[in-house]
DNA sequence: GCGACAG
DNA sequence: ATCTTGTCGC
């Protein structure tokens, strides 16, 4: 994993539309489009959530053969960037950069919560963070940014369609549940395509999302129950003057 | 010009 | 993503 980049990857200097558009056509260059990683042992999974101008980044790491969950992490941050269709790196990059660093267990692969090549300039969050910590990566979203099925969308579980873009197979709409719509999946960064459907079908346990992925954001929500509850209590003790008290303690 | 648009 | 109750189908 390279700790050694820019910032400005993640935090530019100027947010103008062209800058932007220029730092993510530098990161599609980079990325490696071919299966480059270890024997997958263990795998993380990693997601976000927001609170008020929070954001709060988690990742769970798991044994990839059980999908038992070895490390849990998280960081908080202040936002500095709004949600902005294809430019969600900038968004949450550095939260997610930023709660890697804290695992001592660092997986062997990386499964984000959005795009990964598929994306209009090939820069999905999944790339982006892969290619920039050079880090072998995969991009499981719910909904399509770009592309197309040709032969319409899987029906029933297990099957998949290719997701097409510009007359080239970008990643997969893959049926994972029924009853649920089907999961766009694609390669991020050192993962092949097909390398990409095979390694998420393998983390897939009986819900519609694989077990990193989702583990992730129960992960977040979780944190972020406890911060809501926290600031909850703050409120109260600050309008039944609790805290003020000289002979109680405040809550800890 | 119009519609689409990850989290 | 976030807010938010009950409710219909796997």
């Amino acid at each position: 994993m390279n700790k050694n980049y820019s910032e400005k990857l993640f935090n530019p200097d100027t947010y103008d539309r062209d800058n932007l558009i220029q730092i993510q056509s530098k990161i599609a260059s980079s990325i490696s489009y071919e299966d480059d990683f270890e024997p997958l042992e263990i795998i993380g999974g990693s997601d976000c959530a927001f609170v008020d101008d929070l954001i709060i980044c988690g990742i769970v790491v798991l044994n990839y053969n059980t999908m038992d969950v070895i490390e849990k992490t998280h960081i908080i941050q202040k936002v500095t960037f709004p949600y902005i269709s294809t430019f969600l790196s900038f968004r949450e990059g550095d939260a997610i950069a930023s709660a890697l660093f804290k695992l001592d267990n660092i997986p062997d692969l990386l499964m984000f919560d959005g795009c990964g090549i598929n994306h209009p300039r090939k820069v999905g969050i999944a790339s982006h963070v892969g290619a920039v910590l050079d880090i072998p990566t995969i991009g499981v979203a719910k909904k399509i940014l770009c592309g197309n099925t040709q032969s319409g969308t899987p029906e029933s579980v297990g099957v998949s369609k290719p997701l097409v873009y510009k007359s080239k197979t970008i990643g997969y709409l893959y049926k994972s549940k029924k009853g649920t719509n089907p999961i766009i999946i694609a390669p991020g960064h050192r993962v092949s395509l097909e390398s990409s459907l095979a390694i998420v079908k393998d983390c897939i346990k009986n819900h519609k999302l694989p077990e990193p992925t989702r583990l992730a954001h129960n992960h977040v929500n979780d944190v972020k129950k406890q911060l809501q509850y926290r600031s909850n209590n703050e409120n109260i003790n600050k309008w039944t003057g609790y805290k003020n008290s000289k002979h109680k303690g405040t809550d800890g």
